[in-house]
DNA sequence: GCGTTAATGGAACAGGAGTCCCGTTTGGCG
DNA sequence: CGCCAAACGGGACTCCTGTTCCATTAACGC
């Protein structure tokens, strides 16, 4: 039943097959922004979607299979990230982006959704993993630029600073609840900034050799203003 | 029947009462550790607390209301909370707090479920506010001692730093999904110390008057290393 | 102790989510 | 243009969640 839902769809994938899925996660969408994840019905998504609910249960199985395609949906259309040469407004334009997206009524309630899916579901979870791994991907090489210019110190993990963006940005969203505005969005991306600057997102173990053939140069920033030393003794308290 | 509901228990607190309120709490988290909150079913929890499902329902209305209800029980016990006299440490001390309380196989899923709950029920949502209210309080005290000591720089946001410190945890825990271990937890501590030197939780708006009369000194640690000139422009990429 | 009544427990009941069956539609192909 | 099988659609059926009713138990006040 597991593989047979999943194919489902996928042996004839034109005409009604894929106008079917279209108006399926379309009126997903607008259930989502409706009711929310937790009162997401498949029969009312078949309903709006006008397709029987049978079609609904065989091809995605349940809502968390719903919000996962979704998701997988969302994650094959790129966004533009921004590239203008400087760390500082790429970072903040990446704060605006995310912003962006938990802010706007149909996305934000379609990563809520995700979220919340993804804590009881394998394949949203996946799908999820698979979108942020994507996206984070992209906007890291614009830190990686900065550490190749000498902004940012050598060793800097690129991907970390940009996960440093959006993560005050979920724990707001999704933990105290509070909301999330420009500002917050700008103060995310300026304490990223800031503690890469400072040396905290140098990686503990230095990559054994060195991948391309830039290795002794752009040291003018080096890790400061930060205790690197005895990393990960006597925790647990 | 809503609030029947909540008044049930109340008028009678002692006894009997006391006991099937523990006895379903307990089961309650012995539940989420096994099936998670998409499995609480109110039947197995009034089955493995030995009460009658009625009451169960009538008492806390949904699984959300007893996840909700048992966050509420641990808001109430104190954790012991680190006092070093060091933000470092106690950062760090706070880092791992976090990290034991997430990572408790326990401990763990009841906050899973919690925020799981939270994204669709108020009253959960509420409960999970006021836990984390509570906890950032205890632990931005450390912070305030820091500025006065003129460890970090005036006007720092003592609760947003330690904010700061558990985001990446629970960005991970919740949104990646990546593994979360005693060195993610130290490197989030300094990385917030970090952006903390910098000044990067300097609030924006200065209060309008020093409480008490300790304005002019300690002012050795000042912002660096961050632009915090025009914030909130030109947003929304 | 003793009565009052809040609170619990069991069982029957209702509603809805999810499944199954089978007839109908239609995309892919010669 | 017509065949075949993949995919869809409708309706009946099952099972489980949540509700209601009423009898029973045991706190709390005296």
């Amino acid at each position: 039943m597991e593989q047979e839902s999943r194919l489902a769809g996928m042996q004839r994938p034109g005409g009604r097959t894929a106008r079917v899925r279209e108006a399926v996660l379309a009126a997903t969408q607008d259930e989502l922004v409706e009711r929310g994840f937790h009162g997401l019905a498949m029969d009312q998504v078949a309903a709006r979607a006008g397709v029987g609910k049978t079609t609904v249960y065989r091809r995605w199985g349940s809502p968390a299979g719903l919000v996962a395609d979704l998701m997988t949906e969302l994650a094959e259309q790129s966004s533009p990230h921004a590239d203008t040469g400087s760390v500082e407004a790429d970072l903040r334009a990446n704060a605006a982006s995310v912003l962006g997206a938990v802010t706007d009524r149909r996305l934000g309630a379609t990563f809520q959704a995700v979220i919340a899916a993804a804590t009881c579901d394998e394949e949203a979870a996946t799908a999820l993993r698979a979108f942020y791994g994507r996206r984070v991907a992209e906007w890291a090489r614009s830190v990686e630029r900065a550490v190749e210019r000498g902004e940012l110190p050598e060793g800097t993990d690129a991907a970390e600073v940009v996960r440093a963006v959006s993560a005050p940005l979920y724990y707001r969203l999704l933990v105290t609840k509070e909301p999330v505005d420009d500002d917050v969005a700008a103060r995310s991306a300026l304490q990223a900034l800031a503690a890469a600057r400072a040396g905290a997102f140098v990686r503990a173990d230095p990559p054994a050799v060195a991948p391309s053939g830039e290795e002794g140069r752009s040291r003018s920033v080096r890790a400061q203003n930060v205790t690197t030393a005895d990393q990960g003794s006597e925790m647990r308290g």
